[in-house]
DNA sequence: ATTATCTATAGATCTATAGATAATGC
DNA sequence: ATTATCTATAGATCTATAGATAATGC
């Protein structure tokens, strides 16, 4: 009598022989198909923003993803790496594509499609791990390519800033704006993210930069 | 024969016989004067603003206090206290006086003050405590009175905005302002603070809530 | 043989309490 | 007697390593 081969593994979905290689795991949850690896991530990730990095055991990430405190370390090399690969993923998308959207003429235009997208970013983003940004905990040299990751974008507003014009100070323009974008981090920790948020804080940072009304109406025109 | 009385207690700068009652601690620095308690404060203060909350651990705070882990205990009852009560002080001045400001009938010119004291404040506070506000550890409910200050202050903002008018949402303007405010959080922590940073970031604050141009400019001439 | 887990544990913390002690104050 | 410290320590962690084990792969 022939049978139906599936449910070897512990849930697989699309009929997966799913044949998972090592010693079992003494707590097998529904298994969700992803790998170990992204099954530390997402714990550490969750907890990292809710409870803080320093607050947060191994031994309560290595729960959360199903596994015990000691097998963590066969994936990840030490705590503060895990902090680090995740907020590197976090910080990633904002840098892609940067220069092309520096090479454009028009440079309100060019800060509208930066702003909206960046915030976007934040707010999609599969856990708000932008929260620990300012968090002292990264102040440690082991997490300065994210302070350089930061302080590329931070120029890219600058840049912008200065290109767009106004009587103020570009680096204080373009710090300003990121930190409007920023904005969203909070108001997702809040739950209170306004449907427009994208277009409300780039019309934000246009304002923000002196950009002239014209410029403004004209780029806010355009993304409706 | 009469002498000088001075020189009982460690350093006594004016004069003052210094008499400190309790034992005496194990090493002596010199004494500043402080009391006790506001050299723990003051040490964790340091601590938590440098190295996270959680990272911090009491006895580090007790040595740079100049006194061992466990005295910290005579002062303080648990850790939390001591992060809630800085955290307290620190959001306090902040709420000072919000109600005359709110009743002013000028609101441009009102915003315009809210903002540039509140940056002041931030920027001579003896530290930069407020780069915990959107530390996960405040998540605990023992903090809820610290998240109730913040949105007292928001609220603030938000009142500004809608009485300015613009057309976009008085909350999300509002939340913008104490955003921008709060760039001096980050500025200070690069310790990159321009000159005029209250006023800088006040006029932004005028242009994120969209004030009339005519009300940016009389609110700005006044101030100079 | 390789892989991915497990159990057990070393060694280093960390917070908070108990009780002793060394000053001043009366 | 009161005050402010001290020493000592209980008890609960926490990170990371060592070595065993239970699967699959060949």
């Amino acid at each position: 009598m022939m049978e139906v081969m599936g449910e070897r593994g512990t849930a697989g979905r699309a009929g997966a022989p799913r044949a998972r290689v090592g010693r079992p795991r003494a707590t097998p949850r529904t298994d969700d198909g992803r790998s170990a690896k992204a099954q530390i991530l997402d714990a550490a990730a969750e907890l990292f923003t809710t409870r803080g990095y320093a607050a947060t055991s191994t031994r309560e990430i290595a729960e959360r993803a199903g596994i015990r405190q000691a097998s963590l370390y066969y994936h990840v090399s030490a705590k503060p790496q895990l902090l680090l690969e995740l907020l590197d993923a976090s910080v990633r998308p904002t840098l892609e594509g940067l220069d092309d959207l520096l090479a454009r003429p028009d440079a309100p235009a060019a800060l509208y499609a930066l702003a909206t997208r960046d915030v976007q970013t934040l707010l999609t983003a599969p856990h708000n791990l932008a929260v620990l940004y300012l968090t002292p905990e990264l102040a440690d040299p082991e997490f300065a390519s994210l302070h350089e990751a930061r302080g590329r974008l931070r120029a890219a507003y600058v840049d912008l800033a200065r290109r767009i014009g106004g009587p103020g100070g570009a680096d204080f323009r373009g710090a300003a704006c990121l930190q409007l974008v920023e904005l969203a981090i909070e108001l997702r920790q809040r739950g209170e993210v306004p449907p427009d948020a994208p277009h409300d804080i780039a019309l934000a940072c246009l304002r923000v930069v002196e950009a002239h009304p014209h410029d403004i109406a004209r780029v806010s025109g355009t993304a409706r």
